[in-house]
DNA sequence: ACGTTACTGCAATACAGTTGCATCAGGAAC
DNA sequence: GTTCCTGATGCAACTGTATTGCAGTAACGT
């Protein structure tokens, strides 16, 4: 009843490997500082995220990353780090229709268009969004610093469809 | 971890009895113009979801107002009857952050600030977000005629708490 | 009144995420 | 380097929400 998701981001500029494991580790001080501890798991799985071809992942998808190189690895620790990266504001978690939220890093600021019949997913810059979210701030005992919007229509291809 | 789920919504201008039955005519009325049958189940899920206190309703929540009056009606009967008053455009249909999601009449339009820890939902006027919808409009291939923005931040309560 | 077919109840199932607990290991203190 | 405290992990069982296949029922156009 629901088409496969697919998610349209723009191509990120993939970054060398070495800036990738300068931020990993970035990442992973920043959770040390937190008075967090730093495992192979979690190293495995914040790679996991900084490498992912698309900027928006479930966290099945990175649980199936991941366990391709560490198959030890359990989805109870992909769903505790991703909450503890979360918490830190390492990355954001938007919820799609019902169908599971996709997680992606927070550095790259923007908001997202989804589509309500197959759960794809456009970018929408911030900047976009920037004056009417102040706006709404003043309105609202709401803390907006760090605002997720999500917003539904409908995708092309679904609109084509019918 | 979560805590219940409360709702912020204008005091409903709560509408006569013979209004509402009325209202709910018409609904089924749409339903039949569509194919689609009328039944007690289906009668008895639109008036409760037109007679709710809150503008919006969890599947749950309306699975329980319709079994105090018809104990025979099915959970699967609710849902199935949702996706298809979503269908016609009757309702619409948020999704909170993996704790289900809401429904409300598609009437009375206006977008939606969630709480990201305790899901709370405050109602934003239509208004407010049109012009960038607008805009947005004009910059994407999605179809945004009857477009749902739910805005997640943190709630007065919830901020307080830390 | 009849026949078509949409709707329903039911139970089984899918799916996403969570949790209690025993064990393990990071890393600060020594 | 060793010790120790405590946070992280694997596991498996579980929760809550929603979906589905099927056989029986009933709405409503004719």
């Amino acid at each position: 009843m629901q088409e496969p998701m697919t998610h349209v981001s723009p191509p990120g500029p993939r970054p060398a490997p070495e800036e990738v494991e300068a931020e990993v580790e970035a990442i992973l001080a920043g959770i040390r500082a937190d008075g967090g501890r730093v495992t192979a798991g979690r190293r495995a799985i914040v790679r996991s995220l900084l490498t992912a071809e698309d900027h928006h992942v479930t966290a099945d998808d990175l649980a199936a990353r991941v366990q391709a190189e560490h198959p030890d690895i359990h989805r109870s620790t992909v769903y505790r780090t991703l909450d503890a990266l979360e918490e830190m504001g390492v990355i954001d978690r938007i919820t799609l229709g019902s169908r599971g939220a996709v997680y992606h890093l927070a550095d790259h600021a923007h908001h997202h268009l989804v589509c309500g019949r197959c759960g794809a997913v456009e970018e929408i810059p911030a900047e976009l969004l920037a004056p009417v979210l102040e706006a709404l701030a003043d309105r609202t005992a709401f803390a907006l610093d760090r605002p997720r919007v999500a917003i539904t229509g409908l995708c092309p291809a679904c609109r084509a469809a019918g």
